[in-house]
DNA sequence: GTCTATACGGGGATAGAC
DNA sequence: GTCTATCCCCGTATAGAC
C-alpha cells in the first residue's frame, strides 16, 4: 500500500477517534508511517486530507447501511436489521461524530459530506417505511420522512448515551424502545 | 462578577462551542477577560476548570429539563413538552456534545458527569412513562426505561442531524416522528 | 516522492514579583 | 489575587535538497 493510501486510512482512523480538531497532521503522519514531506506532497494540508478521508468513510458507511437494509423480508424486518446490525457502539458513529466538531461545521465542504450521508440514509429509510405502509405492515398514520429521521436519530443519540455511560446498554435500550414503538400495532 | 465566576462561565461557553479538546486556557482567559495568573490561581488547570464548568452546565440542563417536564397534564403531554421545548438546535446539546470528545471520555471524572446527567434524565422520563401507563395513556407493552432511552436518544441524535444539515428541520422531523409513534394508539 | 531544515504562533503550565 | 516572564513541545505549514 502506498503512502498516499496509508495517509488516508490513518486520517480516517484518527478522525473517528479524535475528530478533526483533535487530529494533527503529525499524528496522521506517524500512524501512516509517512514523513512530513510525503504528506504535503500528496495533499495540500490537513483540510484536504480530511476531505478525502471523510469521503471514503462516508462511502463505506453507506455501503454498510445499504447491506443491512438489503436483508430480505418485510419493511419492519429491514429496519430491525439496520437497527441491530453490528456496531462499535462505544467508538461512536464515524460520520455523526464529526457533527460535534466546530471546524467541520464551519468548513462548508466538509460539513456537506455529513449532510449528504444523512440525507441519503434518511431518504433510503423513508422509502422502506413507505413500502411497509403499502404492504400494510406499517401504520399509514406515520409520516415516512419523519419516521426515518427518528430512526436515524435514535442510532446517533444512542451512541451519545453509550459513550457518556461508557456502556452499550443505553444504546440497546434506545433501539429496543424504538422497535417496540414501531411494532406496537403489529 | 469576580474573575473566578467569569472564568467558569467562559469555560461553559467554550466547551459548548468547541468541546474540551478545542478549548484552550488562553481562549478561556480571553473571553473571561482574566489573565494567566488569575486562572491558575483559581484553578489547578484546564481539567479542573472544565470540571467545574461541566458541573454547572449539567445542573442548569437538569433544571431546564425538570421545568419542561413539570408542565401540568398527562404523561404524554409532559413528554411532548420536553421534546418541543425551546432549544438552540444548531448549537447542539451542551452536555451530549462532550460525549464526542476523546479527552472527556478518557477522563473518568469528567465523563461521569455526563453519565450522571443522562442517567437522571432517563430515570425521570421512565417514571413519567410508567405513570402514563398506570393512567392508561401509554401502552402497557412499552418498557419504561427503554422508552425513556429512546426519547433522550431522539433529542441527542436530532442535534447531530441538524448540525450536519445546518438546518433545524431533521431535528423537528425526528421529534415529530417520535411523537407520532408514541401517540399512535391514543 | 520523500527527507531535512526552518519558521512562528499556540497549548498548557510554572515561578516569582507586585 | 493578578501580572509578567519563561519554558518546552506541538500544530501547521513552507522551502529546498536528494
Amino acid at each position: 500500500m502506498d503512502a498516499r493510501e496509508r495517509l488516508i486510512e490513518s486520517a480516517q482512523d484518527l478522525l473517528w477517534e479524535r475528530g478533526y480538531t483533535g487530529t494533527s497532521p503529525r499524528a496522521i503522519q506517524h500512524r501512516a508511517d509517512a514523513g512530513q514531506g510525503s504528506m504535503y506532497h500528496h495533499f495540500a494540508g490537513k483540510h484536504e486530507l480530511a476531505r478525502e478521508a471523510i469521503a471514503r468513510t462516508a462511502d463505506q458507511l453507506k455501503a454498510e447501511a445499504a447491506a443491512s437494509l438489503a436483508t430480505p423480508g418485510t419493511a419492519t424486518e429491514k429496519i430491525g436489521a439496520y437497527l441491530t446490525r453490528q456496531r462499535d457502539v462505544l467508538r461512536g458513529c464515524r460520520v455523526g461524530r464529526l457533527a460535534a466538531d466546530p471546524d467541520i461545521i464551519t468548513a462548508a465542504d466538509l460539513r456537506e459530506q455529513l449532510a449528504a450521508t444523512f440525507a441519503w440514509l434518511r431518504e433510503t429509510l423513508a422509502r422502506i417505511v413507505a413500502s411497509g405502509q403499502r404492504a400494510g405492515q406499517v401504520s399509514p398514520r406515520l409520516d415516512p420522512h419523519d419516521t426515518a429521521a427518528t430512526i436515524v436519530a435514535v442510532v446517533q443519540g444512542g451512541y451519545v448515551l453509550a459513550r457518556s455511560a461508557d456502556s452499550t446498554e443505553p444504546f440497546e435500550q434506545a433501539v429496543s424502545g424504538l422497535l417496540a414503538l414501531i411494532m406496537k400495532e403489529s
